[in-house]
DNA sequence: CCATAATTTATCTCACAAGATAAATTCATG
DNA sequence: CATGAATTTATCTTGTGAGATAAATTATGG
């Protein structure tokens, strides 16, 4: 494995875990998300554990769906917690948009 | 279009201006970053010219290949010149790395 | 202008991300 | 524990990103 295969690696493996981080801090379930997102539950299974090689779009679905910054994807200071109106707990409305 | 291709389109759109006038910054050819990077000079030139939904791992071997951060790509203030360590006008080593 | 370099476009192939669906496993909670 | 929810794993299909290669087009310098 190259040291660029590594940090690929580390990258999917940081992403998947902040997605995950993310959507717990929601409160929603992998077919919640899967609604907001458009992907399949399985695929989410994927990309949060780090199994995958996503694609731009992919991730540009899912920080909209999770209200972040696609940007806060890759900038991992691994404890983003509350942006304020990032936050909202009370009645996320869970209809796909 | 929903509104969230065009979010994408802006993303791959902005990405591969950056990685364009990154290029140029290190006055690279397509042909040179080929060689640094691993990808092929038509792939280079689709993914510049905003045609492809790029996978991560492209995105990763891209920004390693002219030495910037990842993160760099997606917090386009669209004029990121120099940051120091980034700049190696001379001597560049266009060997495979 | 011409020659050459750089870039773009086209074709064909392969690999794999992601969809769809179902079954298996793991996790909560009563 | 049992039961139902959540997650993971598996299988099959489809679409497309990316490699390889070549030809066409567009810069650029002499």
């Amino acid at each position: 494995m190259t040291p660029r295969d590594q940090e690929l690696q580390s990258w999917i493996d940081r992403i998947g875990q902040t997605l995950r981080r993310r959507r717990k801090e929601l409160d929603l379930s992998l077919e919640d998300l899967s609604r907001l997102s458009g992907a399949t539950v399985p695929s989410l299974s994927n990309i949060e554990r780090g199994k995958r090689d996503v694609k731009l779009s992919t991730l540009v679905n899912l920080a909209s769906a999770l209200r972040i910054d696609l940007a806060e994807l890759f900038t991992d200071d691994a404890s983003e917690t509350n942006t304020e109106a990032q936050n909202l707990p009370a009645g996320y409305d869970l209809e796909d948009d």
